[in-house]
Order: C-alpha cells, then structure tokens, then sequence
RNA sequence: GCCGGCGUAGCUCAGGGGUAGAGCAACUGAUUCGUAAUCAGUAGGUCGCGGGUUCAAAUCCCAUCGCCGGCUCCA
C-alpha cells in the first residue's frame, strides 16, 4: 500500500462522479463532500498483494498515520482514497477492506476527529500544506507474511464459532425413544455407528482410493480434465446421460411437490452491499471472476439468485408456503486442493436447491416433514441406503417435540441427533442423509433446514392478514444433494456388492444401455436391426467382428441389464434368448420382454442414447 | 492450504546414468463363431511439464503441475 500524508492548515473535497469501480455502499460509509481546518490528510492506495497480509497492512498504516500525527499534534485526520499513487493496483474489495479497517482501528483512538472519503468516486479538493519539514512523508507498506500462529486470523466468525460450539449426541428411534448415542446399541446399525464416531471425532482411517473413480473412469462416464482448474470434470457419453437422467428426476419430484423452477446468474457482485456480508461468513472458498475492474464471486449455491427473485415478488399470506426451485447447473465452491474426492467432492458440481417461504413455525415444521418424505422417496429411487442426522439448536428441540418425534418416525430408522446449546448459523434444525462408502466414510446428501436468518437480512416479505409486511421463515432443502454426489454413491453401493462377490448393477432406468443384441454371426445382423425397432429402449448390437464369447464378457462388464442373443434357433422360432445379471437365460417373446422391462422403468424419466447403436461405430472414450 | 506417496504407449504396469519394455486396447489379415477373453501380423512413447548436474538423464538434483492418502474443511 502506498501512503501519502500531508499536514494542512485546510482541506476540502467533494464527489463529482462515479468511477467504473464505484459501490453505493461507500456513500454510507463515508461522506459526499467534507471541510476541515488544520489537519493531517492520509491519501491511501491499496495494491497488489496487500491481501496476502491485511493485518499487518492495516497495523504498519495506522501506526504511521499515529506517529506522524502525535509528531506534529493534529487531532483531525482525513482518510482519502487516491488510487494515482500506484500503478499496480489492488482488486477494489481488498482496497475497501483495507479502508474499512484503517479507519476502525484509529476510530478506537477517542480523541481523534476522522473525515473519511468514499472510495470509487470522481473527487474535487483543495489543499492547503504547511510545507514545514515533516508536512509531507509519503511511504510504501509491504504486508509481511505473518507465521503460521497467526495466519488464521482472517477466519469467518462463524468458523470460530464452530470450534468453540459443544455439542450433545443422541439417538432417537422411530418410536421416539431418545437415547444418548454413546449408549446406543449400534449392533443392528453399523453404519450409523461409524456415522456419529466420523461426526464425532472427524478421523478416518483409509488407505486407499475411494473404488467408484475406477468405475467412473472404466464405465467412460465422468473423467479427470488436467486442461481446467482441479475438480472440474468432463462428462462422457453415458455419464452425461446418466446424469441427465438423474437431474430430470429430482426436478420432477421437486415441481411436482410444488416447486417453481426458475434459473439465476452463476455470479454475483462481490460489492453487493448484502450479498457481501452474507459471503464475510465464509471468507476465501469461493471462485473470483475479475471483469473489467468489478470482481464477480461464482455462485456456491441458488441461495443468492432465489433470495434476490424472492425479495422482488409481491407475497401473500395466500401464496405461502411459497417454493422456488432450481437445479444449479452448476454451483462452485473453491474447496483446497486436499479436500477434493473424485465425485464425492467437486469444485464446480450440480446441486437441486429449493427455497420455500413459510408462514410460520408450524407451516415451517409440516413443509420440514413433507420435504423429508420427498427426499426419502428420492433416495429409494437411486436405490440408496442412508443414515439419518439431524442437528437442532436445543431449545427448538425442546419446544418442539412432537416434531422431533414425528421426524424420526418418518425415517423410520434410528437417527443421530445433535443438540447445540447456542446457534451459530442461520438456521434451528437442519436434517442430511448421509451415504456411507466402501471406505466407510460419509457424504451428506439430501438435507432439509429451517433458516431464522435470511429473509430479514435480504429483506424478502410477505403481506399478512392485517396488511402488515411480515418476514417469513424460509426452509432450504436439497432433495437429492449433489447429483454428481449421487453418482458417487450409486457407484460406491456397486463396488461394495462387488466386494460381497455380487454382480453390479446400475437402476435400470439410469443403465446407459439397457439393452444389447448379440448375433451369433454377422449373418443375423439384419435380425438384430429388425428387433431393434420394436423396443423402445435404450438398446445397441454388437456387429462388431469378434467372437461370441468375447461380446457376452464385454456386455457383462458393463453391467447390461438385458443381454439379447440372436441366432438360426431365434430367427426361426420368433422369439429371443434374453440373459439377465442373474446370470439366468430364458427363452422370451419381444411383447413379454416389453412389459417385464415396463414395470423395471418404474415411471421413472427416459432418455434417448447418444451414442451409434452399432458398437464398431463407436469410438473409445478411456482405455 | 500443509505433510507423505505416485506420474513411463490409449489403459494397467515393469525397468532405474549408456539402443524404451510387456499385457490389454487400436489397426490389417485370417476366422462366421451359441452365453465372461479366436489366431497371426502391424503401428504406437520428448518416460507429466520446465530448469540443473554429467561426456551421457526416463533414471540423480531443484522447481512446477496433476492424481491418491492423512490433516484441515464441506455456507
């Protein structure tokens, strides 16, 4: 930072225009225009790589300024943002930081007297310098990277909060007995042990790579991209189609449950007056996007975009519970580097986020109930098994006991309860279903929670009864989780049959091919064409020049449901030889095959195959 | 982000200061096949990227990127 104090016998200034960085919220720190008498005026620019320290920015600023005023006995300072004194300029948020702190810090002195002027703004002023020795001092302050004690010290409040937060361990039964989970008898529930002992403790113990970053790779669905930032992957044929397949489910269930789908941008204004004080929570996680001279935060969920939309909307009592769904395609959070995990922790994900306006406590508490329900079939629908935590600020619990009970019936299996003494966060109770992997580690994924917070901070309303603007509370829930997450888990769930010696397999309604023909010789190629049209499915044939033998073993490898051969006896006889993953074959017309595979889809969505039905057509993805 | 391990052909991996290796896949040919790998041949590599040491570096050293694990973290 570049510092250039001048001791005046008078200086005045005034705003004369925006700059292409200005932020209204400046105007309300700081003043339009301004005169003092005698007095020391601090023009200040904020550079590149001032960020890496703020701290020690801010003391070596504030202890000049002190000194030199002491020096020379003034009491009135001016502190005057003057970006002409560098020609490496920081990005402006961290200038408006800086000023922000400078000016907190000598404000702690009672006695001195500070005039501010608003950062961003065309400004005119007049000066007038004693022009005695120590009247102008100009000086360049370097951050001095502090050691490692201290380095934390730009941590969010909320995350100290975290550290310091106790909490209380319970486990309640679908009855509605509440045990305290160190007494509870896992026996018949091992993986909601080693659910409250990671929760607990937080250690793991593995030495080895989670199996579903094999399968995604050797399925050719997801893979690594070395050409983009980590944790941004690239989708094959058949992973983006399960994938696709996986997202129109989840928004059905959310629109038919009510939801309103809308879209919002993926980024926002770093200087957003409230988006700003939302993002100083959780400091430094988020992608910066620099354009022009304004500084863009991508989005880490549909939060801001919904709260934005909703504070817009003309609500009353008679729209409420009022729902609005997206699926954020995508969401990104700069997770560090060791943090990411194949498909289990991405930095640029795709997550459902549906944000629904309640009433009151008691509309709040029957959408929390409904809204489990819907995230309970969803899961059924991926064909996961879950463990149920719910973490609940502990007068609510207390006061809402009935709730509680009637959650834990819901799951309808033993469930982890925490108790906070204090809230911390925005929100009174927030449920996760949790999927344990073949390392026996958790991820979260479907959760539903009551916010206290946001709608008076964003200042979303609703008209009640009388006329009278209300703030509503507001529920969050994610139906699914991250659908790349969900992906996760449907692989992980296979590679733990295939550890107990059983056949993996995909849902059939999400198996990128659900079908494939097999002609015994090339000879009955024109047979498979012909079947081929009559089903309706996801359906290929092998007419590649290999033998027989080798096209059953590669079909199997990719856990095709429906493996169709085709030969002189089928031709002749009309029907079809259908083997299934039971490793069973039998003898099926194509209207019988048709309807058993009818109830298989279970209403679920269908998608077409991108990809050549003939498998010589078609190139290879991975190895 | 910190600590540790790894990076050689499209894939899985061997080699370890002096001519770059295998299996699978690909390609060509033979084969026309009855429920988890038909046979033969051909082609394929700046040994992650950048520096350094050396007569000589894939090999040793430094730096960097990526992957995996642990810590931390997951609004």
């Amino acid at each position: 930072m570049r510092i250039l104090l001048i001791h005046a016998d008078r200086f005045s200034f005034r705003v004369t225009g925006e700059t292409s960085v200005a932020m209204p919220s400046e105007l309300q720190k700081a003043s339009p225009e301004g005169e003092v008498a005698e007095c020391l005026v601090v023009f200040m620019a904020a550079e590149k790589g001032d960020e890496a320290d703020i701290d020690s920015v801010v003391s070596q600023v504030t202890g000049e300024i002190l000194s030199l005023a002491g020096q020379v006995g003034t009491d009135h300072l001016v502190i005057y943002p003057y970006a002409h004194l560098s020609s490496t300029l920081s990005p402006p948020r961290v200038a408006v930081r800086l000023l922000d702190e400078i000016c907190r810090h000598l404000q702690g002195r009672d006695h001195l007297k500070i005039l501010r002027a608003p950062f961003g703004y065309y400004k005119a002023f007049e000066i007038a310098c004693k022009g005695h020795p120590l009247s102008e001092l100009a000086k360049t302050i370097i951050p001095v990277r502090q050691t490692e004690g201290s380095a934390k010290a730009e941590e969010s409040e909320a995350l100290k909060a975290e550290k310091t937060l106790k909490s209380e361990w319970m486990i309640i039964t679908p009855d509605g007995e509440q045990v305290s989970a160190e007494d509870f008898s896992f026996s018949t529930r091992p993986n909601l042990e080693r659910l409250f002992r990671y929760e607990k403790s937080g250690t793991r113990i593995s030495d080895q790579a989670p199996p579903h970053i094999e399968l995604m790779r050797r399925m050719e669905l997801v893979d690594y991209e070395p050409g983009a930032d980590q944790g941004n992957f690239r989708w094959y044929p058949k992973g983006q189609l399960m994938k696709r397949l996986a997202e129109t489910y989840v928004s059905r269930l959310v629109v038919g449950h009510g939801g309103m789908q809308v879209e919002t941008p993926i980024m926002y204004d770093y200087q957003h007056p409230k988006l700003s004080l939302y993002l100083q929570r959780f400091p430094a996680r988020q992608y910066v996007l620099l354009s022009d001279q304004k500084e863009y935060f991508l989005r880490f969920a549909a939060c801001f975009g919904q709260y934005l939309i909703q504070h817009d909307m003309q609500i009353s009592h008679h729209h409420l519970p009022c729902k609005l769904y997206e699926l954020t395609h995508y969401s990104f959070r700069r997770e560090q580097s060791g943090e990411l995990a194949g498909l289990k922790r991405l930095r640029t994900f795709t997550m459902p986020d549906l944000h629904t306006l309640a009433r009151d406590m008691e509309q709040a508490k029957e959408e929390f109930i409904r809204q489990t329900n819907l995230a309970i079939q969803c899961m059924e629908g991926f064909g996961l098994d879950f463990e149920v935590a719910i973490r609940f600020v502990r007068d609510f619990a207390d006061q809402n006991r009935p709730f509680v009970e009637e959650l834990a019936a819901c799951c309808s299996r033993p469930t982890l309860i925490e108790l906070w003494d204090e809230r911390f966060f925005y929100f009174v109770a927030k449920l996760e279903f949790n999927f344990i992997d073949a390392l026996d580690k958790a991820a979260c994924l479907s959760t539903v929670q009551i916010d206290v917070e946001n709608t008076e901070r964003f200042d979303i309303t609703y008209v009640d009864q009388n006329g009278e603007k209300q703030h509503p509370l507001l529920l969050h829930a994610s139906i699914s989780g991250s659908i790349d997450r969900v992906l996760y888990a449907i692989l992980e769930t296979q590679a733990m049959r295939m550890k107990k010696g059983q056949k993996a397999s995909f849902p059939f309604w999400l198996a990128p091919i659900q079908l494939r023909l097999i002609p015994v010789s090339e000879k009955f190629n024109d047979a498979c064409r012909q079947v081929l049209e009559k089903v309706p499915y996801r359906i290929d044939y092998d007419d590649r020049d290999i033998s027989m033998g080798r096209k059953i073993r590669d079909a199997e490898r990719e856990w095709i449901p429906y493996i169709l051969v085709l030969g002189a006896k089928e031709v002749e006889e009309h029907c079809l030889n259908v083997r299934t993953r039971d490793g069973a074959q039998r003898k099926m017309t194509v209207p019988e095959l048709l309807s058993e595979i009818e109830s298989q889809m279970n209403e679920k969505p269908f998608l077409e195959l991108p990809l050549p039905k003939r498998l010589s057509r078609r190139p290879i993805f991975v190895g």
